[in-house]
This record gives C-alpha cells, sequence and structure tokens, in this order.
DNA sequence: TGTTTGAATTGGTCATACCACTGGAAGGTC
DNA sequence: GACCTTCCAGTGGTATGACCAATTCAAACA
C-alpha cells in the first residue's frame, strides 16, 4: 500500500475554510458581526496571525467586510463575492455535490464555449492549429479509456480557450476547469459521450483550421450541447431523489478525492498552485 | 472645496497591490523567485504580518505559488487565475484602460447576456417581472440623463441576472460589474445608445413578463450586440491610436476616479465591501 | 560516482505590546 | 425631552522578537 502523502493545510488555510463554510451554508447569515479577532484565537486555538490572515482573503473572496474599529461583517456571497467562490460552492459540507450550482456550471459552459470556438477560429495561429489535430489523434488512439478521453478533451478546450485571445474566457475557465476537477471523476460516467465525441472535436479542429468562425461555432455548440443535456438529466434525477429522502445527502456523486483517489497521470502542467 | 475622503488602505493591501502590479505587468516573470518574506519587510519597510497576509492573498488570486522552506514562486497568471483577476487587469499602470481586457470583458458580457435572458424567462417569478417592468418605466422617465440610465440599466441587468437562478452567471456578474464600474465613467459616452435603448430594454422585460425564453434571449442579444459593437470600434480606434505614439499612454479611457470625480447617488446598495 | 548528512535558508506559528478607528454610553446644553 | 459633545471600551491595524518545520544544496562520506 503506497503511504498516502499527507494534507498538510496551513492553520490559516483551515481558519479560511472553516469560516467561509459557515457564511457559504447560511449558519452565518449576511449583516451579522463575526466575533473579534481576539475571540477567535481563542475558540480556535490558533494565533492572530493566522486568524487575520483568514480573514483578509475572506474580504477577497468577497464573503465579510473588514472595517478597523467596526468589527468583521458576513456580506451576502450572491451579491458581493465574484467567480472564484464557486469552487466553494459546488461541494457541500457533507461531501455531495451541490446539484443546483453543477447545473449552474454546466449551463455557463454551454454558454461560452460556442463563443470560445468562434474567437479562437477567427484569431486562430498555426501551432494552435497543430496542436488540436494532434489533440484528436490522440483521442482516436486512445478510445476505451474514458478517463483519459476526458484529460484530453479537457487539453482540447485549454488550447481553445488559450488561442481565443480572450482574457477574460482564459480566466473564467481557470475558475470552472477548477470547479469541475472537484467533480471530474463523478462525472466521466455522464460526460462520457460528449468526450468520445470525435467527430465534434474534429469538426471544430477543422472549422478552427479553415478560419470558418460560423462553422467551429456550431461544431461547439452541438459537441457542448450534448454532454450538457446529459448531466442535467442526471442532475434532475438526483434532485428528484434528494427531495424524496430529505433525511439523507447525496449518495451517488462524490467529490472528486472520494470516487477517484487514483489520480490518473493527466495534467502534464506544473503542481496547480492556485488558491491552494 | 469639498474635502477629499482619504483613501485609506492597510499596509497589507497596499503590498498587495504593489507586488500583483509587479506580477501581472509581467515584471516578474512566470518562474522565478519571490524576495523571502524578511526580505521584502526590509525592503518595503513593513512588518511582516502585512507582507504574510498580501502573500496569502497572491497565493488566492493563483499569482504565486506558496511552498514552505522553498520560497514563493510566481505562476503564470493566465494559467491560474481566476475570472476575480479582471478587475486588476483592466487598468494599466500608467492609469490607462487595457483595451485588450476591455475588448475580452465586452464579448464575455456579449456572450452570457442572451443566456441570462434566457433562464430568467424560464424561471421568472412575479416580483421579477414587476422589478423589470418598474426599471424600465424609471428609464423612461429620466431619459436625457446618461448617468442615470447607465446606473438604471446596470440593475436592470441584475435583476435578470439574480432572477436567472444560475449561481455561477451572478458570481460572474459580481466580477464583470467590479471590472466594469472602474471604467464606468469612460464608457457612459459609448454605451449611450445601449443603455437609453429603452424599446430593448422593455422587449426583455416583455418576454420575460409573457414567459418567451426564445423571445428573451433573441431580445437581449439585440440590445447587448448594439453596444458591444460601438464599444469594439472605440476600442479598435484607440489601440490604432497607441501604435502609432507609442512613447504615450492612452489617454483618452481613464479610470473612473480620474473621470467622474463625483459619484453620482446611484447604487442603493450597502456599501460595497468586497474586495476591499 | 552515488549517497548521506547537516547546516543555511525560507515559510509557519506564537506571544505581546501598542496604535488607530468606531460606536455607543455618559454627560452636558438648549 | 431632544439634541449635541465628550469620552472610553471594544475592535481591527501595526510592530517586534522568538522559535518551529520544511526545503535545499553543498560538504562529507561510502
Amino acid at each position: 500500500m503506497p503511504l498516502q502523502k499527507i494534507d498538510r493545510r496551513t492553520l490559516s488555510d483551515a481558519v479560511f475554510d472553516q469560516l467561509s463554510r459557515e457564511i457559504v451554508d447560511g449558519r452565518m447569515a449576511p449583516g451579522v458581526l463575526l466575533p473579534p479577532e481576539r475571540e477567535l484565537v481563542e475558540v480556535l486555538g490558533v494565533n492572530r496571525g493566522a486568524v487575520r490572515e483568514a480573514l483578509k482573503r475572506l474580504a477577497q473572496s468577497g464573503l465579510v467586510q473588514i472595517q478597523q474599529g467596526g468589527g468583521t461583517r458576513v456580506l451576502d456571497y450572491r451579491r458581493s463575492a465574484g467567480l472564484d467562490l464557486l469552487g466553494a460552492l459546488m461541494v457541500r459540507s457533507d461531501g455531495g455535490v451541490d446539484v443546483h450550482v453543477a447545473r449552474s456550471v454546466m449551463e455557463m459552459r454551454r454558454a461560452l464555449a460556442p463563443d470560445v470556438a468562434r474567437l479562437c477560429a477567427q484569431r486562430r495561429d498555426a501551432t494552435t492549429v497543430a496542436r488540436l489535430h494532434g489533440l484528436v489523434d490522440a483521442m482516436a488512439s486512445s478510445a476505451d479509456d474514458l478517463a483519459q478521453l476526458q484529460s484530453l478533451s479537457l487539453e482540447f478546450w485549454d488550447v481553445l480557450v488559450h488561442a481565443s485571445g480572450n482574457v477574460a474566457y482564459q480566466l473564467a475557465f481557470n475558475t470552472l476547469r477548477e470547479t469541475y476537477e472537484q467533480i471530474r471523476g463523478a462525472l466521466v460516467i455522464v460526460m462520457g459521450d460528449e468526450v468520445s465525441d470525435l467527430q465534434g472535436h474534429r469538426a471544430i479542429a477543422d472549422a478552427v483550421s479553415s478560419e470558418d468562425a460560423p462553422a467551429a461555432r456550431a461544431a461547439a455548440e452541438a459537441l457542448v450541447d450534448h454532454g450538457t443535456r446529459r448531466v442535467f438529466e442526471l442532475l434532475e434525477a438526483l434532485a428528484r431523489e434528494d427531495a424524496d429522502r430529505r433525511t439523507k445527502p447525496t449518495e451517488v456523486l462524490e467529490t472528486a478525492d472520494a470516487a477517484d483517489p487514483a489520480n490518473p497521470p493527466n495534467t502534464s502542467k506544473p503542481p496547480k498552485g492556485g488558491p491552494e
């Protein structure tokens, strides 16, 4: 048994996670004052520096508002938080997936993907075309391996997004990918049809290659719409299930770590060191 | 002369701003190590706590990766940062507007707006319809006042987004609005046609009212596309100008504070206390 | 040549003290 | 009583010094 790597979080990270969860779950309603820093120090059993680092991050996330002398007040994250909070909202405190958030992410993906492909076709360059075709070829030779296809498809979109020349799309893609990664293990089956749709991917690559923006847009719309509908069906089934037995949380969908402990060697990029 | 309000930033905010600007502007390339905390303390002349709070925020933004014992390394923000960074990218170090970023934001707005209206029409409720029509009426009675129309149009979209039931759209809207606010003064003229397009707004409200999702989508597309094209024209002109005289920065577009010092009493919401 | 070891470096944690701002209570003024 | 001023307890902001823990890499070693 390969000894699992110890997950070392800093204290301020732990404080941040705990407080943000309290706020996001609504146990600390918007408008109320957080306990003073010195009280949090006592309750949590950590030093004030760790508390302050966490509070600063909460303020940056739009979850609280800090005012010297006035205390730290909880905000309504729906009106003050940015897209980066999505990852925290996706996973519920019980470890399950928030179907409402998941559906929102899929809707956003469907709205953006066609425009990403369109812009990429407009502003494409030689290396991008080569990389896209290379990825499609790689997908062709790794059929059956859904996890591998999922990674390749993700990389396919990564190339598209970064060749679109739209920095907002690039950043939003990073956020969405981070959110998506949390449940990729659970989605690998549902998204199977989309990630193994070789023709769909090739159609986009070809359209980009021939600088045909409308065709790229249409191809992307078709590809993404397919998987989106499948996920919608699953989510609706889960929502019904959830409504039936209110007592127990959703069990079908689990966090990536739980559902897919053996992390496949997919991300060829350096250790994702973003929001730690 | 009305004494200007003193802008009181905390030290860690100042450190964060300075370091993030260094990274975003490329003066600290991805992969290089930041100076050690104790060295930053000396160079910047602040205490270590302030430096650490700033570094933690940089890590949360996806600009750096902190490793105990290993130092703090600069990341490629295009691949690791989330959408929340957009606000920092919009304003250049010389105070001007980054036309590339501005164009990206407008493209994203155009891609999302139709789907927001569509979903809102699908999931609308009585109060939303009433508020939308109320806002359209308010716009009708405050014609000529562009700044007022701009605020009302922004609120119009705020209602649409929060009635769409899509939490990703809500958060993305918060991010985009924050980015947009930085240059709203500069855009009030260019967006004039769109924000005073009463029929366009009313068409969306009516479509939402009658639960006609396709119509809402089409109406939103028409409304947003108009203003988007106008901004594109302006941005392209600015880009050409910029290319001509490389020596001097863009002067036409200025930060909101500079171009519109008298902040109109528009935002009826509580003090925006997000990222402070 | 490859391995081990250990000291220097760097981030993480802790405790304490004091400064700066806010909000409300106490007291005074009309 | 209503309004205003003053003052202080509470809260966040800043500063300092010390020590712990992980990493790195060069020196010592097999």
